[in-house]
DNA sequence: CGGCATCCACATAGATACTG
DNA sequence: CAGTATCTATGTGGATGCCG
């Protein structure tokens, strides 16, 4: 993803380029601190200079958002997650095909990025529960959106055929 | 993304399971068509039956979504298309490290899925331009709502480390 | 129950070089 | 200008099997 494939989005912090000939021309991303400075793009595509990058930055919000939900299977994960918390096997027994291993992966690196949280219960049977943290549960109208816009994209293209995405 | 890379999502359309044990219990999933039916998850994120599946569909909406600003690069060649038409050259100007060959791809799949249609000019020297369809406009209020909720994650959990996703 | 360890297969990103 | 053609490295998902 992927997605992610990874996937997308848009950064640039303070003078990180190093690589490119940035210094002659002043034309476009004027050296933005952090507030809403003009940058050539859409202020409400880019509302700060986290937003002006010309490469994929792990720092920008986009990616960061995309990095949270990305992966095969983390959106059915979070989906069911915002119901309330479930045991490793409740979420196995709503995603019947999800194999152990690629939830175990989920649930880490959901849990690494502060999005879940998990709790080992000391009775007997042993019992793993995994909820929703505040930061988790931020995601839930980027999940609408998404549902929202994929909706919408279906009713304007319906074609869309057999599918190759990357991620 | 990898957004991708690849992602995840929700659907279910008619009877299409088979491989499950599904006809003894009616709990959840009951069946549903189209329209808004109670499915066991919270209606605002499963509005419609294409959202109560078991595993990644591509013709879940939130797939759809996915597959639509999927992989690397992706959603910073449509960031930059929103500012209006550009050709080749010039959205590569403004990604001076995406290869041809990446950008390439992503402009065919953002044809394929009819987010971007490309106009090429009869007059010398040839240009190329391309420029966002309806659909392609539609996804401005994700990419809104992807940098919202990147910004809020990166305000909740100030962490993240160095990254690490899957896409 | 709740995982972890392996192995495999495939998809994709990136670098490089070339062309109508 | 606007791509195409290769080749390679890596990552990511899936299957299978074992364990505390």
């Amino acid at each position: 993803m992927r997605v992610l494939p990874r996937v997308v989005g848009e950064c640039e912090s303070g003078g990180v380029e190093r690589v490119v000939d940035s210094h002659a021309r002043s034309e476009s991303v004027p050296h933005v601190g952090h507030q809403t400075v003009s940058t050539g793009w859409d202020p409400v595509l880019v509302p700060d200079g986290r937003g002006a990058t010309r490469r994929p930055e792990p720092e920008c919000p986009v990616e960061v958002a995309l990095a949270a939900i990305g992966g095969r299977w983390t959106t059915l994960v979070l989906r069911d997650l915002m119901g309330g918390a479930r045991s490793f096997t409740e979420l196995q027994r709503g995603l019947p095909t999800l194999s152990a291993k690629v939830l175990t992966e989920r649930l880490v690196r959901l849990e690494q990025r502060g999005l879940v949280e998990r709790a080992r219960s000391a009775s007997f049977p042993p019992r793993t529960l995994y909820r929703l943290t505040a930061a988790g549960r931020a995601v839930e109208p980027l999940l609408v959106e998404l549902y929202r816009t994929g909706t919408a994209l279906l009713e304007t293209s319906l074609d869309v055929s057999p599918d190759d995405s990357p991620r």
